[in-house]
DNA sequence: TGAATGATGCGCT
DNA sequence: GCGCATCATTCAT
């Protein structure tokens, strides 16, 4: 069986809720049907001293979620194309957040198929703007309550994950901090 | 098969 | 106006 996380997972530090995080199920409701996927690839972005992460260059309209309480879900468009979906950590008050990167998929695979047509199913989520476009989220689903029934997470019973922890990508400043962990095992983290 | 580049919108400087 | 936590396509080797 499993179970949805309590805001209690999130507020926490955002290093030990990015490692534990992977191997989870994470569930949308969306309009048109059920969608979930285990979780396999994110990173963490921590705070105002870390030059990779929004809140950096201090708080905006933009990652004003990132600075309120944990268990929120924060989304914004990059590329002019491409959604983010990330999970805000620590207290209120202290802007960090974990991006997903990528998942596998469980349920919904044919409304994913619909959303990111042409696609074979185990590369439907590899990569953050990739899993948006599968699961329909938007910037409209900025702000979200993780604790609703809408958008939220599950634990599952743990495999073994071999989680393996390297450098970001995708960034210009802060390249050398750690804070990207995936699962070695999945055939559907973001490479190339 | 790897590297370069265009697409494209919005918020900040 | 510029640059961005990206992706798909093109071009070069």
């Amino acid at each position: 069986m499993s179970k949805k996380l309590s805001r209690q997972f999130y507020n926490r530090a955002t290093i030990d809720v990015a490692r534990e995080i992977l191997d989870k199920q994470i569930v949308y409701n969306s309009p048109n049907g059920k969608l979930s996927a285990r979780i396999v690839e994110v990173e963490a972005y921590i705070g105002e001293g870390d030059p990779a992460c929004h809140a950096s260059r201090g708080k905006t309209k933009r990652n004003e979620v990132m600075f309120g309480k944990a268990g929120f879900a924060y989304l914004y468009l990059i590329y002019g194309m491409y959604n983010c979906l990330n999970f805000v950590t620590e207290k209120d008050g202290f802007p960090s957040a974990i991006l997903l990167r990528a998942a596998e998929p469980e349920e919904g695979i044919d409304i994913m198929l619909q959303n990111n047509f042409k696609k074979e199913s185990s590369k439907l989520l590899a990569g953050p703007g990739l899993f948006c476009k599968a699961f329909g989220l938007t910037r409209e689903q900025n702000g979200l309550d993780l604790t609703n029934e809408e958008l939220y997470l599950e634990s599952r019973n743990n495999n073994k994950v071999e989680i393996v922890e390297t450098t970001r990508i995708g960034i210009s400043d802060g390249k050398e901090l750690l804070g990207r962990f995936y699962d070695k095992n999945s055939k559907a983290v973001s490479k190339r």
